[in-house]
RNA sequence: GGCUCGGUAGUUCAGUUGGUUAGAACGCCAGCCUGUCACGCUGGAGGUCGUGGGUUCGAGCCCCAUUCGAGUCGCCA
């Protein structure tokens, strides 16, 4: 793989037993130096791999970690061998050495170690970080993951179609990031949030079928699983095809990236639970089907209860066997969630011949225990969980409840790959002032039909879905609206005028206005799914050149002020607030 | 913007009720060591305890302010 010249004749990760007594040139980093009298160990390390080079000591040769040299002598076989690493088998016993680089300063942290250390500092010396091995995988995984993305799609004939970066504001939800004009005083381009306006117009030019592994920016604040300012998108669109047609394509190109780098293929097609369901079962549109725990809706239950967090509330429970915890484990549990805002975390232990016990037992009666049993089926040894609250709040909890008592009570299989399709998200939803509001976004299809929806707008469901993997939303798509007059009757139900299309989707409004084909497609979180194969729960930590959490490059001083000259020519002249 | 936690050696951390000269591990430097591979052994250097103020005879520890960082909520089609 490597250009053999002067550097080098090989990487340091290829010579084996049979190789022994040629004469090699070897080049990298010196990974580190063992000193024993008048034998010198080094490891010298590159892309490749690792080989250990033998230093005499008539060489008489200064050197330090991380010192970039090339080494040329001869194969030898080691007296004692490694059997740790490939190359354990053989040795170079140095004849000459060049130093290429010297490393001069003490560095700031250990390669090997880097990632117990602070984020700020591993992003500041990002370029030694990037030598530790872990980060070299990464790096190489990204590039096959991205090729066999990009091979993929183009096999099954998808058109790889490069967008524009500086555009114009776009129907997304999230602010923007904006870049100014210099030749057109007072306007300003904004980054993408996503290549949605751009990829129906493609379809719209009569491109059938279309991807891109697209950068994507949006200035909101970041989280562990969720990068600030940019990041890549899968991005895909079909023409004249179904909701249908995607999830074909999605499964075979999912199942085909974790055959390859998970080694399991899953099975397709993948499972599918409608919003309403995965909120009903497991209290949230992305949960973790590793989890087996459900959550039980009881309000009904204890309707008439004489457990005062439980009047006038919404319920819900959780059953689960905890095994030997203590009192200890259901204290923490309760202070868990009172750090989530719940009020508290009532409980019931299942003794024998079904007894309730401790927490909330005197509070129920024996006919809510037999509504109990039949909803909820709880059998001796289970805890049963209940959290109070009106009904926006108790899933939240329920959810964060839910996904606590698996992760605690160890039910999750870490190795494992779930996967789960949410369709027939909500259209509307209602706002704090009880009006109709967009509940997602207002540019998929309605359905089952537009007549209906008009009728009666909170029942009615978009096409549209989200893949989720292990609790985390992978992708998301819809069946796109690409008909003008369903667009202004939508937006009539949520109280905009024909205007408001008009004006502040132009582009896409009358685009569909000259004829466009039925559309639909998806974006799926290309970092996510480095995330996943990598069983990391830092996004930062899969991105070559990440921003820590403020939005800021540590090592290039990103974002920087810059020269009044320059803000002139733009046209802008900075205010304190 | 809110909340929680944190900032002590190059790095990761410990530091008791407020009490002498602030410790450990790894790294670094020097010496010893010819088969190590997380080499080992001996010694050494290295600190404005984030910053400012306060309480006290005395503050790494208590109080106030401030700043930086992590997580989270808001936000994130």
């Amino acid at each position: 793989m490597i250009n053999v010249n002067k550097y080098r004749t090989i990487d340091c990760g290829s010579l084996r037993i049979g190789d022994v007594g040629k004469i090699e040139r070897v080049a990298g980093f010196v990974d580190t130096i063992r000193k024993l009298g008048g034998i010198t160990f080094i490891v010298l390390r590159d892309f490749y791999g690792k080989t250990q080079v033998i230093i005499p000591e008539t060489m008489n040769v200064e050197l330090n970690k991380e010192d970039v040299v090339s080494v040329e002598g001869k194969v030898s076989e080691r007296s004692s061998k490694n059997p740790n690493m490939p190359t354990g088998d053989i040795e170079i016993i140095a004849d000459k050495i060049d130093i290429l680089g010297k490393c001069e300063k003490v560095l700031p942290f250990e390669i090997k170690t880097s990632q117990t250390v602070g984020e700020d500092l591993r992003l500041k010396y990002r370029y030694l970080d990037l030598r530790a091995d872990y980060n070299k995988q990464m790096l190489k995984l990204r590039s096959d993951l991205m090729q066999y993305v990009r091979n993929f799609m183009h096999d099954l004939g998808f058109l790889e179609v490069q967008t524009p970066i500086l555009t114009s504001s776009s129907p997304e939800g999230a602010r923007d990031f904006l870049v100014p004009s210099r030749l057109n005083k007072g306007k300003f381009y904004a980054l993408p949030q996503a290549p949605q306006q751009f990829k129906q117009l493609l379809m719209t030019s009569g491109v059938d079928k279309y991807f891109q592994i697209a950068p994507c920016f949006r200035d909101e604040d970041a989280r562990a699983d969720r990068s600030p300012t940019e990041f890549y998108q899968i991005d895909m669109e079909m023409a004249f095809a179904t909701q249908e047609d995607v999830f074909n394509v999605i499964e075979q190109l999912y199942a085909g990236i974790f055959e390859k780098f998970a080694g399991k293929r899953p099975k397709t097609p993948f499972a599918r639970l409608t919003y309403e369901e995965a909120i009903a079962t497991y209290a949230s549109d992305k949960p973790d089907l590793r989890n087996p725990l459900k959550v039980y809706d009881v309000t009904d239950i204890f309707k008439n209860s004489t457990f005062n967090a439980f009047k006038d509330n919404c319920i819900k429970a959780i059953c689960v066997n905890c095994g030997e915890k203590g009192r200890k484990y259901y204290d923490s549990l309760t202070d868990f969630m009172k750090g989530r805002e719940a009020k508290g975390l009532a409980y019931v232990k299942v003794a024998q011949d079904d007894n309730f016990e401790t927490g909330i037992a005197k509070f129920i009666s024996e006919e809510e225990k037999t509504l109990l049993k039949q909803k909820v089926d709880y059998k001796e040894g289970d805890t049963i969980f209940f959290v109070a609250d009106n009904k926006a709040r108790v899933i939240k909890f329920a959810d964060v409840l839910r996904q606590e008592l698996g992760k605690t009570l160890n039910l999750i299989d870490e190795n494992a790959y779930n996967f789960v399709w949410i369709v027939d998200f909500p259209f509307y939803e209602l706002d704090d002032e009880g009006n109709i509001e967009f509940s997602h976004n207002p540019f998929s299809l309605p359905q089952p039909d537009i007549e209906t929806v008009k009728k009666d707008p909170l029942s009615a469901k978009a096409y549209q879905y989200d893949l989720v993997i292990n609790g985390y939303e992978s992708l998301s798509g819809a069946v796109r609206n690409h008909r003008p007059d369903y667009m202004v009757e939508l937006f009539k139900i949520a109280g905009y005028d024909k205007s408001v299309v008009e004006n502040k989707f132009p582009a896409l409004y009358n685009a569909f206005s000259y004829g466009a084909p039925p559309h639909c497609g998806a974006g799926a979180g290309f970092d996510r799914l480095m995330m996943l194969l990598t069983h990391n729960e830092f996004i930062r930590d899969v991105i070559a050149f990440p921003m820590n959490k403020n939005g800021c490059d540590p090592l290039t001083n990103a974002p920087n002020t810059v020269d009044e000259k320059l803000l002139r020519d733009v046209h802008i002249k900075l205010i304190d607030d």
